[in-house]
DNA sequence: ACAATAATAGGAATTATTACTATTTATAAT
DNA sequence: ATTATAAATAGTAATAATTCCTATTATTGT
């Protein structure tokens, strides 16, 4: 993957937040330094991100989602405000369980627990 | 909800298979009995049938499925063949630790494994 | 400096899904 | 049974997210 000054851009808002962005939040937010990019390079720099392992992608409904986090982690959904927040559950445990019982080669533990955030608490 | 008899034809297909299928599989088959359908249609009765609780939408990658199985379940999705396959995991246990542990009142589990499914062994 | 080729802009194409509207249909009231 | 009502529908347009295409530009090895 030969060095691009858009990519490292586009990595770099990717790295900068915890709010696990869509495409076209990252394009905004890379247009300010560089006006004539475009959304469709934004595509493709992530998805080259993506297989190099610098970034990861999370589907959420079904919109893309990017996250610097590499961590095997999962996620809290909260169904009133949307919020995605970062937890660590039992991974390990669950895909050895996994491999055990139903002779399934686990890669990766997707894991979305939908809810209701504390900041909804009444 | 108003009886309709599209809806009935839609919801037995879906009953009709373990194959979690698309909007559009639902349509070319729901077609073969009743020509004149639209997709439209197929698209609001899911989406009422979610509603009322007689089926499930699963979200894989960007596209949506649909499952009879309302009972909580997880996936292993096999990267090879892009199958999922219905399986049981420790849902009380997870509900419960997340409550406990990050104040989120959890109302759902969605968990999908990625690998590679039996069928792939070497 | 230059050649090879990856990366890009800009827009068209694609895919999944939702929205719109005139017409049809289920069903409740007469 | 007839009629009134509002839900359901077909057919199509619109939208949203993403990918594809092609002529041009930029990076990098020599």
């Amino acid at each position: 993957m030969r060095y691009s000054h858009k990519r490292e851009a586009i990595q770099e808002i990717v790295y900068g937040t915890n709010s696990h962005p869509t495409a076209d939040w990252i394009f905004q937010k890379v247009k300010v330094k560089i006006p004539n990019i475009s959304l469709g390079t934004v595509y493709r720099n992530l998805k080259q991100l993506d297989d190099a392992q610098l970034i990861n992608t999370i589907y959420d409904g079904n919109i893309a989602r990017y996250d610097w986090n590499r961590e095997p982690h999962d996620h809290l959904k909260c169904k009133i405000c949307g919020d995605l927040i970062d937890v660590q559950l039992f991974d390990e445990q669950i895909r050895n369980t996994i491999k055990k019982q139903y002779k399934f080669e686990a890669d990766d533990v997707l894991m979305t627990i939908i809810g209701t955030c504390h900041k909804h608490n009444k």
